[in-house]
RNA sequence: GGGCACUUGGCGCAGCGGUAGCGCGCUUCAUUCACAUUGAAGAGGUCACAGGUUCGAACCCUGUAGUGCCCACCA
């Protein structure tokens, strides 16, 4: 019954998280209750968790943890990533300290290091949620990368192979010649930049471009039908000097150049620009096709003479250069704007890159997807994503899923060496070609876009489509992860979910913001600014980090965390120890069974706190976190302490007044308790032990909710 | 170029039709009494700007400005 002076969370929170463990209550098996669960985005198993990783775990842990106590069979399903690109480049990065490079290694060698080197990671990471106080059920952890995933996303991908949703295509792809993989158009960034333009002189035409260097690629040039300077031109050919030689040249009328753009006339170089790809789709009869004069390792081909093996810049300069001492350079502008695309890891140019790869048909799986958020079947809060939502589904466009890693799920596709056709399989090694029967088969060696997979999660984790759990728990009730991954994953999710189980994966999609320093700067490690929550959590106990990553913080906006926020919920949590304390020492003689009748003053003080309790109860049943808490922090602390047990003090004096008031003061800090858990369950659980009451739980988990 | 938000006391945010609230910070006072990780009292806002709707607007509508984010194949 002692208690210290002040809470200590050291001394108690891991020791209460081997208490509820021990209970096994965050296993929903034996519960019955109507199902709530919420599958948590799984972690990249590549690094230690950071402060956003504490804000779904918050959040979540709040949902999960209040819905069971009101009595729902409750599931919060943790898994982890393996994180393919992302894992791949931050073991790159570990090799090359060492001095190592993934190119001295055998492709199984390296998959075998990154496989422990997550393994590891795994371990920490776990810990890590378990000292967040992660409500979850360890005995369902799922790895990504666990063979039942594996099976479902390939019994996924041959169901679309088969209905023609997945294709394989030779296409202009967004390409990193540093990483030397394709990626799909979200992983690319634009910026700003401020580049030459050069006019060159293709014979008597002019025309303008930023890119002398692909000028070897030109199949065409291009410039609108009605565009009266050049209709002379439009079907002939011109004999141009090309640098390396004289060259003939088509010139096509197409409506998608501007006439109002430079002089009206650009080249067309399929194989290295998107909209070139797209004049040449259009002009395949007339034009010849793509001609690559930049290879996958940005350095120009043996095609083009003197350049090759020049990269990208240097050899810009020196076309430019050449070109300008034959005076085929008009002028250059050298203050033109426009916007590039850059690799979101690196920041190198992407180059567009001709590779033969794996779509996904986008449009019809997008349909159903808008259909489930329009008619309210999804809930995203806030609602104002939904429109953000809508409008890149809207726009949406095929996505590509190969990859040109290592690390991640080989594609189940083997390509016949004599008719060339693709068989897809659910995983086993085909004997012969589906089309042909030959027998002489080579596999993509390609792997799935992270996305691909991790779009299939919540079904796949549920063990669709056979399992128990996906029967008992699918569709689920929540799905909360940040604003930042709303197409990367969660339009995914939908759009999988619908197509494999022909479900909604889950019904509420609650986004929450990045966090950032208290001067609005977001966290990088770079920056020096970031706030390791594990090393808060040590300091300040984790109520108090979880308390100020709730309160304040608001969906879909950007979370300011300060170490002041943090010690401002601490001294919250001292106050609420404090308080229990007082209680506790002073109503120590009250008999554990009586049931004294209460006065006037403590039905009052009761009625106040039922009131603040149902307050509370709605705030969470319409995902307004941040006010449930607010509104239970200032009862407890400005009503409860300040002003109830304040007028208490004469009364618990009183002989004959006294048992009732300690009664209502227990009745009042045991709810309070209880509708406190699921913000901070770590020091709720400690002083909930402590209670001196006839009827106890096992533990203060699975005590029934008040209101 | 298109879209989505935001603009309320020093800072961070609520409030979304009845003439402003919370936390931090600040000021003054108190202090061996559950807690100094404390208590009491207090200062501080023409709710970005301009119109409109309304008996009444921070809240609804229109426009303007600033900020942020997302999308986008302008050579």
């Amino acid at each position: 019954m002692e208690l210290k002076k002040a809470y200590e969370p050291n001394l108690t929170e891991d020791r209460i998280y081997k208490l509820w463990e021990k209970s096994g209550f965050f296993n929903p098996d034996k519960f019955k209750g109507k199902p709530f669960a919420i599958v948590m985005p799984p972690p990249n198993a590549n690094d230690p968790l950071h402060i956003g990783h504490a804000v779904f775990v918050t959040l979540q842990d709040i949902m999960i943890r209040y819905h069971r106590m009101k009595g729902r069979k409750t599931l919060w399903i943790p898994g982890m990533d393996h994180a393919g690109f992302e894992t791949q480049v931050v073991y790159e990065k570990k090799l090359e300290k060492q001095g190592r490079s993934r190119f001295e290694m055998t492709r199984e060698q390296f998959y075998r290091e990154v496989w422990d080197y997550t393994q590891k990671n795994r371990d920490v990471v776990r810990l890590q949620l378990k000292k967040l106080g992660a409500s979850c059920d360890w005995s369902r952890e799922t790895f990504t990368l666990d063979p039942a995933i594996i099976k479902t996303v390939y019994r996924t991908f041959k169901a679309m192979f088969d209905k023609r949703l997945i294709y394989r295509a030779e296409r202009l792809v967004n390409y990193c010649t540093k990483h030397r993989t394709a990626f799909s158009e979200l992983e690319i960034r634009h910026e700003e930049r401020k580049d030459p333009l050069y006019y060159m002189k293709y014979g008597p035409i002019t025309l303008a471009t930023v890119r002398p260097e692909t000028k070897f690629g030109d199949t065409a040039i291009a410039v609108h039908p009605k565009d009266a300077r050049y209709r002379q031109y439009i079907g002939k050919e011109l004999e141009v000097d090309a640098l390396l030689g004289k060259r003939k040249i088509k010139i096509i009328a197409d409506a998608s150049v501007d006439p109002a753009f430079g002089t009206g006339a650009v080249k067309v170089t399929p194989a290295h620009d998107f909209n070139d790809f797209e004049i040449w789709m259009r002009h395949k009869n007339e034009i010849p096709g793509p001609l690559q004069v930049i290879g996958k390792d940005g350095k120009l081909t043996e095609k083009t003479g003197p350049y090759a093996g020049m990269k990208v810049l240097e050899a810009r300069a020196r076309v430019a250069e050449d070109m300008q001492a034959k005076g085929l350079i008009e002028k250059i502008d050298e203050s033109y704007i426009h916007t590039v695309a850059l690799c979101y890891k690196c920041g190198n140019v992407i180059e567009p890159m001709l590779l033969s790869q794996w779509f996904v048909r986008a449009e019809p799986l997008a349909k159903p997807a808008v259909s489930a958020v329009k008619s309210k079947q999804i809930r995203i809060i806030p609602s104002h994503q939904e429109k953000i939502f809508f409008h890149w589904m809207k726009n949406i466009r095929d996505w590509n899923i190969s990859r040109q890693n290592w690390w991640g799920i080989a594609i189940p596709a083997w390509q016949c060496k004599q008719c060339s056709s693709w068989t897809v399989t659910e995983g086993k090694t085909p004997k012969s070609c589906a089309q042909c029967k030959n027998a002489d088969l080579s596999r993509d060696p390609d792997v799935f876009d992270t996305w691909f997979s991790s779009g299939q999660w919540p079904f796949a984790i549920l063990k669709f489509p056979n399992g128990k759990d996906f029967k008992t728990f699918y569709p689920t009730q929540v799905m909360e992860t940040g604003y930042d991954i709303l197409f990367f994953w969660v339009a995914r999710m939908i759009m999988l979910g619908l197509f494999c189980t022909g479900k909604i994966p889950f019904e509420t999609v609650y986004l929450h913001g990045l966090v950032r320093d208290k001067d609005r700067q977001k966290m990088s490690k770079s920056k020096g600014n970031v706030i390791d929550p594990l090393g808060v959590a040590e300091t300040y106990g984790t109520d108090a980090l979880r308390m100020a990553l709730c309160v304040g913080n608001m969906p879909g906006q950007d979370i300011v965390i300060s170490e002041d926020k943090i010690r401002g919920y601490r001294n919250f949590a001292n106050k609420l120890w404090n308080v229990a304390r007082f209680v506790l020492q002073n109503t120590q003689d009250l008999p554990k069974s009586s049931k004294p009748a209460l006065g006037v003053k403590e039905k009052k003080m009761l009625k106040d706190f039922n009131a603040v309790a149902k307050k509370a109860t709605a705030l969470l049943d319409q995902f307004k976190f941040s006010h449930s808490a607010e509104i239970l922090y200032h009862y407890l602390w400005h009503e409860f302490a300040d002003k109830i047990i304040e007028e208490s003090k004469p009364i618990l004096q009183d002989r004959k007044k006294k048992s009732a008031r300690q009664y209502a003061l227990l009745l009042i800090l045991q709810d309070s308790l209880r509708l406190l858990h699921p913000f901070m369950p770590f020091i709720t659980e400690e002083i909930y032990q402590k209670l001196p009451l006839k009827s106890k739980k096992q533990t203060l988990m699975i005590e029934q909710w008040p209101a």
